[in-house]
DNA sequence: TCCTTATATCGTATATTTACGATATACAAT
DNA sequence: ATTGTATATCGTAAATATACGATATAAGGA
């Protein structure tokens, strides 16, 4: 077939499906709870709390980094994540401007 | 490779994450966009509006339904979709929830 | 310099998603 | 009964996601 008629929607659209894609493993939210729960947190932290290999959660962290959820700084040979809160905020107001736009009260 | 890890996750995560899978998809965000502006529509109007075929904007519907975002009434040979406004009332809440519990402001 | 540690990336297998056309189903109207 | 219309489902192909082990990379310490 003929592939990904995604781009042929709204740009305001396809970007909040980006964030809600970032959103739709329950991997990625959980590292979300604990980036937040500690504040920030290495990779080999991350890997110890969840029960999944950690080439997996490498992968997973380069997702929610693509998204700009959250935020890598390297420190020596570790890589130090935490949540770009700039971002987050960006984020849930483009949620609630779906939901309000959508008639939710 | 030995699959899906995803049910070792918290059911509150797990739950979260399928809800934003459901909006994951930029056709799924306009279908929900015109079906609040319309306030309710066929499944023709829905494909007419939509730049994919009648049976991707089935499957489309069938995921929306799954998530309990939407709902179908059958009127006779039709099908009429509206916004399940409870469950999206709902749904902000529990995203609201997850922002707040991730330190959003 | 060599070894260890931490993380990312590669290669790969399987699962799931996205997309379409074709077909089935369900009802209305003739 | 037959025809037409609306929608869902089936079959299928291609793309993407998920998962792992193995390997590469990068930095610190012996």
């Amino acid at each position: 077939m003929a592939y990904s008629k995604k781009e042929e929607f709204p740009d305001q659209d396809l970007r909040l499906a980006e964030i809600a894609k970032a959103l739709s493993h329950p991997a990625r939210i959980k590292i979300l709870r604990i980036l937040n729960q500690m504040n920030s947190c290495m990779v080999g932290g991350l890997v110890e709390q969840l029960p999944i290999s950690q080439s997996t959660v490498s992968q997973h962290l380069t997702e929610l980094r693509k998204a700009g959820l959250i935020i890598g700084e390297i420190d020596g040979p570790k890589v130090c994540y935490c949540i770009n809160k700039e971002q987050l905020t960006k984020t849930k107001k483009a949620f609630d401007r779906l939901f309000s736009g959508i008639g939710c009260c």
